[in-house]
DNA sequence: TATAATTAGTTGCATAGTCAACTATAGGAG
DNA sequence: CTCCTATAGTTGACTATGCAACTAATTATA
């Protein structure tokens, strides 16, 4: 039975959702194939670890859009896996930097690899200007919904 | 600091990512202010109960495309907020058939109100063509990437 | 300076997803 | 009829999310 099955998919955040789940699983499997232990969530934190080497977590959390909670969870399961260090700021004793280890460098490369061929196979059948308007769309939707929907709870 | 913020976000994947994550909180905030107590996922689950009327646990797995363990743990969710009813099947005892409650059925007009005004506010500043390129987009991107990896475990 | 407010991180709770092992039922092959 | 297989559902383990309550450290303020 297809994925995108779902009765209600004629609208965009339907849409969204079912091609999120597919482009997650697709890229976990992906990295699995390549024998890279790492989950996608896992992998983003990574991300942000490879271009900015030390983070704290708050920041960590800012950059990938979860909350600091998450991130905590995110970072014990890398810590477990030895590919990030959480070290005690000495400047900031709330803080946690959080850094790379050595097998946490190592993995970038061959991991970013894996992200640049997934990207080149599902974006390679797809017309380029029509990739491009769905990425705006994309875009735009983020920034619409974005917004707090005045419920007076999120007003600052 | 805005969700759309991943370093990675230039990928029709981590965009759609993104994009799916603001419509599910979106959806779900648009639940809450109409006081309807039920979860995204849930309310997956009630669309299919809505037309279908009865349905095993598995036929709304294939529905909306998650595996029946998912499914089992949804629709306990929603016998506890009383919704639906699960009974054996006396045809097939190995089937649960899944009802809705009155209290279930009434709750079908004002969700799918909510439903309805959500895509509405969506959907009213994208321009319709656009639009609908980028929802054939998603669909192809969810065929392409459904296809099993060749990773020889799928095979069948 | 002492108190209050803010910030970073942790933890508990509820929900959710996948995979795998398991039970019970059903249906087919001999 | 018995055995084998397939199917429906449940449960446990592991990962993940968001919210709220909490601690510890920091900064602002009175």
């Amino acid at each position: 039975m297809n994925r995108c099955e779902c009765p209600i998919a004629h609208s965009l955040g339907c849409l969204t959702n079912q091609a999120a789940i597919v482009a997650r699983t697709f890229f976990s499997r992906r990295l699995e194939l390549n024998g890279i232990d790492m989950t996608i969530e896992q992998f983003k934190v990574m991300v942000v670890l490879w271009r900015e080497k030390s983070s704290t977590q708050q920041s960590i959390a800012d950059f990938v859009g979860k909350d600091k909670a998450s991130i905590a969870r995110l970072i014990t399961g890398l810590e477990k896996r030895s590919l990030i260090q959480r070290n005690t700021d000495k400047n900031d004793k709330r803080c946690n930097l959080v850094t790379l280890t050595p097998q946490g460098e190592a993995l970038e490369t061959p991991t970013m690899d894996v992200l640049g061929e997934a990207i080149d196979f599902l974006h390679k059948d797809i017309d380029p200007q029509e990739l491009e308007i769905t990425m705006r769309v994309l875009t735009h939707m983020c920034q619409t919904l974005n917004t707090p929907q005045t419920s007076s709870k999120e007003s600052e």
